[in-house]
DNA sequence: ATTAGCACTCTCAATCTGAGAGTGCTAACA
DNA sequence: TGTTAGCACTCTCAGATTGAGAGTGCTAAT
């Protein structure tokens, strides 16, 4: 691939992620001043045609690059951008809060992104079930209610208000709690649903009733089916390729489907910020779509990812910069554990 | 209004929310065997639609109800269905769970009011303003974190975890929350946002950390634009009336405006299962739709409201059954306070 | 009061048309 | 050998036309 070609994707890639219209020979010869005519830039798109990396959507509109044109773009010709000061400074001052809450975060880093990119984003929790057990206790908020609170080794905690069998007492409920914390403390979440049926568990709650409260709760917390949050989906209204009302109905539906998402997100486990590109992903219903993932840590662990999820030409320079910037700061927010 | 109106413009309006095709007056004489002919009804259908209860939607199609045509089959045609026993019983069971959370009952609301009529669903949870202040404390965490816990004289409480000003104790802390406490309960929250610049509140917290600590949580649990919870939403779509992407936004954008909704609210302020129609809710943006909202209570008071959103040939009888139920279920549950 | 008959109106889908945009190819040129 | 001008060709898109189908309103007969 020589220089003028690389020149000619690059600005039929990046007229395409602005205008949504084909790019067509002689527009680019009058926008970019080359020296060269709408014949030979011609003769080159049918070059890069043949080598995948155009297409055009009708025998004769203009050129869109395919899927492989983008990931040439990604990889090798798209410049770099910085992030504006003003977003750099409004990231920032989200993350300086004196909330403690891991929901918190997650949700106010996918309205930030959704925010600051104009697409829609998806922020994908750490999994609770892969979390470690480390404690249970309970906190009296009333006579009949008490506040479940349980902590994971990382640091993270989940609380949740319950009523409490009135034949038990708040000390009594703790003394269990305490023994409860010191037998299973080190196993995973999700081994300890598993442990629900074990005579070790039966015999320390047998109470029935308070075996069935922490027994729902760790069910109706424990799945990791509401790990997902999305913020701002209707933004991709914005862009005409949804100007259709399956496709909307497919993306927009994905966003409710917090196991297609873990799916398509276990299938490229990379960490870093990286791109996906129509057919590059797994998943049918985001065929038309891009997205761009970052991951986040915990201590070294990835735990978590920030999501775009946009049309085929999304601005990937910005977004790929923003969440960048965001799932750093994320990270250190999140150190406080 | 004659019998025989009555029974045909009835007639027109089940066919119509069924089938969603406007209704002629030959397929009327066919189905329904009234011993009267097409003609017959054509004339009577001239007069319901001189009356204003039925239009046309072009020259010489079939006729479907004008927004008074259904107003006047919900008060005076409909006939009552009886909730089936199995969706009674999904109801009651969603109820008998030991958690005591008050967001937990009105997510579990909207999702089982969306899944049981097929329609989206919002739920509108007491507003949080309106609250009465009771009691403030904190429940240590961690070395550096706390649970920060206010109850409202409702009962309810809420509860974020946040970081502590190092120099500050938990006894320290629990001493001030207890002062607070003390001084400001039975004022509402709307109200003690309001104090945050009174000197009694300012002397209270002499730590800026820590009042800004208190503020913080105030305005950002506060302010009522999280009031609202939508299920299923993307159910919009599976209407016809719907396939125009526009009229899609502008629905599914009214759903991410709690504004929007409780100013719809506001202007109806009729407790009990209501339905409004089409063009007699106030919001542009939902002039395509019907809404039926039922009011639910806390201690005779009413507190929020469960809505159902759909189009106007909503299936009204079925869905004010529904919401009558539920709404009776949900004010039940929520006596735990 | 009801009904049969009929002309009329309107929608919808299919077909056609011309303008516009952009291409591929060929032959000439540097 | 690479570049370019010219031209025929292809395809889309919007607008106009058409015929079938559905349903009406009106009139005259029952």
């Amino acid at each position: 691939m020589d220089t003028r070609k690389r020149t000619i994707l690059q600005a039929v890639t990046e007229d395409y992620i602005s205008s949504a219209e084909p790019v067509g020979s002689r527009t680019l010869a009058k926008k970019y001043h080359w020296g060269i005519s709408p014949a030979t830039i011609r003769n080159e798109m049918a070059d890069l045609e043949e080598g995948g990396f155009l297409e055009q959507p009708h025998t004769s509109s203009g050129r869109i690059p395919s899927d492989k044109g983008y990931r040439f773009y990604v990889d090798e010709l798209m410049a770099k951008v910085p992030v504006g000061h003003k977003v750099l400074e409004r990231i920032r001052f989200t993350y300086q809060s004196r909330i403690r809450e891991l929901e918190w975060f997650i949700h106010q880093t996918a309205k930030l992104v959704s925010d600051i990119t104009g697409y829609p984003s998806i922020v994908l929790a750490p999994s609770w079930e892969e979390g470690i057990f480390s404690s249970l206790r309970f906190v009296e908020v009333d006579e009949n209610n008490a506040l479940l609170i349980i902590r994971t080794a990382d640091g993270f905690a989940q609380n949740r208000t319950v009523s409490v069998p009135q034949e038990l007492s708040l000390v009594q409920l703790n003394a269990l709690a305490q023994d409860f914390s010191r037998q299973f403390a080190g196993i995973s979440m999700r081994d300890l649903q598993n442990y629900i049926l074990d005579p070790l568990f039966t015999s320390l709650f047998e109470n029935a009733a308070l075996r069935q409260t922490v027994l729902e709760w760790l069910l109706s917390e424990g799945p990791d089916d509401e790990r997902m949050t999305v913020a701002g989906p209707l933004t991709i209204l914005n862009y005409p390729e949804f100007k259709d009302i399956n496709k909307v109905r497919r993306v927009l539906g994905f966003f409710e489907q917090d196991r297609a998402v873990e799916q398509m997100i276990q299938a490229h486990p990379a960490d870093g910020v990286i791109a996906l590109i129509g057919s590059e992903m797994s998943v049918d219903d985001i065929q038309d779509c891009s997205v761009v993932t970052a991951s986040y840590q915990v201590g070294h662990k990835v735990v978590g990812r920030v999501m775009v999820v946009g049309p085929r030409r999304m601005q990937y320079a910005y977004v790929m910069k923003v969440l960048e910037v965001v799932s750093d700061e994320l990270s250190q927010a999140l150190k406080w554990a």
